[in-house]
DNA sequence: TTATTATTCGAATTGTTAGTCGAAATTTAA
DNA sequence: TTAAATTTCGACTAACAATTCGAATAATAA
């Protein structure tokens, strides 16, 4: 007999909460300013215990990043499948990526912002990472066609927006969830010009 | 007697060199993964050179960036200076940021870049890149009072042209100085309805 | 119970790198 | 020319941190 469903469970859970612990220390001191023995402290297990869940700290971020990306896109998939025009496809890809990041505060903003800093190619989640900024960039560039979105290029478009959802989503401390109104607000005064409004 | 004119000249000019050096290899390997023989081997002096004109790693990192921000900003006052409307000289920051980039390529990317990873105050730079924020949102304040630019939030407007204007300036190949067109361009693109262009 | 397997961990090991030392080479200036 | 000052640098040290070791403990199954 080998291991039991629910011991791999609990190994699940060990995983998780070393991952835990990690990403937190990965926060507060950067990539290489943490320690393994503060991964090992922060998560409640002895150092040596975390090279029995990993193979060594590297696998430790790549976990990271391989489960936090997994989850963005698995809870985006059915969103992206159902068939709208393209603006509200992207209204609502915003918002279902402001409440994953609303659900794990913290992990979000690492995932956003932690690639720049890395090197390795071969790293499942850029897979996940291109996945995602490839169906942005389509429904831009469908949206613009369709007229649902200012004739701009949508490399700009993304980038610009980019920055902004990061603002609204990270910045600040709000707490309540990210409605489509807001992502609306957000588009609206991107493309809107005074003249028109005044 | 003590040290020349000459002396002084060329010991600075040693200093670039090791700086010149340090920066090549802060962006190759990244501001932890850059070892000092690393950056003594890149510069052409021994290890034990650096520590004769530099204090320490940190200090290397420090002078390049202060040294940078210190030349962008000199470069910059004369531009603010020159009382003209918010936009034009809005304009005018942007181009010879531009210029400045293109002067030294690499320099200028790294920093608008490594800030986010450096946590230590007391940086002088950071007082450099404070007042230049703080005039590109003076800028755009008054421009968006005097109706110069759209009535989108100044903050949204900064983030958002960030991201623009970092993909202008450092993305792509582009070799030709960036023009008043170009950053015309820019905002044009940004706000520019179609529904009033088509 | 008892043998086997899974889990835990502090201590030891190993490799790496920032920073130091002391001597040598070079430049300066008298 | 030569003594003092400046500059250079390879080898050494000390600290730190990733990874491994090996023994102990706990869980499982027979």
């Amino acid at each position: 007999m080998s291991i039991s469903e629910r011991q791999l469970e609990e190994r699940k859970m060990r995983q998780a909460r070393i991952l835990d612990g990690a990403l937190t220390v990965f926060k507060e001191k950067g990539l290489d300013g943490a320690t393994m023995d503060e991964i090992a402290n922060s998560s409640g297990f002895g150092k040596a215990t975390l090279y029995y869940y990993f193979k060594s700290k590297e696998e430790v971020l790549s976990a990271i990043l391989e489960d936090g990306w997994q989850n963005i896109w698995e809870s985006l998939e059915p969103v992206i499948a159902v068939q709208d025009s393209p603006r509200k496809t992207f209204v609502n890809v915003l918002i279902k990526i402001a409440e994953n990041a609303q659900d794990r505060p913290g992990l979000f903003e690492f995932l956003f912002n932690v690639p720049k800093a890395i090197k390795l190619d071969k790293q499942p989640w850029k897979d996940y990472q291109h996945r995602l900024y490839a169906v942005i960039q389509g429904l831009l560039e469908d949206g613009v066609k369709k007229g649902e979105f200012p004739q701009v290029d949508p490399q700009l478009m993304f980038k610009a927006l980019g920055g902004l959802f990061m603002g609204l989503v990270f910045m600040g401390d709000r707490k309540e969830p990210v409605t489509d109104k807001d992502v609306e607000n957000l588009l609206n005064e991107l493309i809107t010009d005074p003249k028109i409004n005044n």
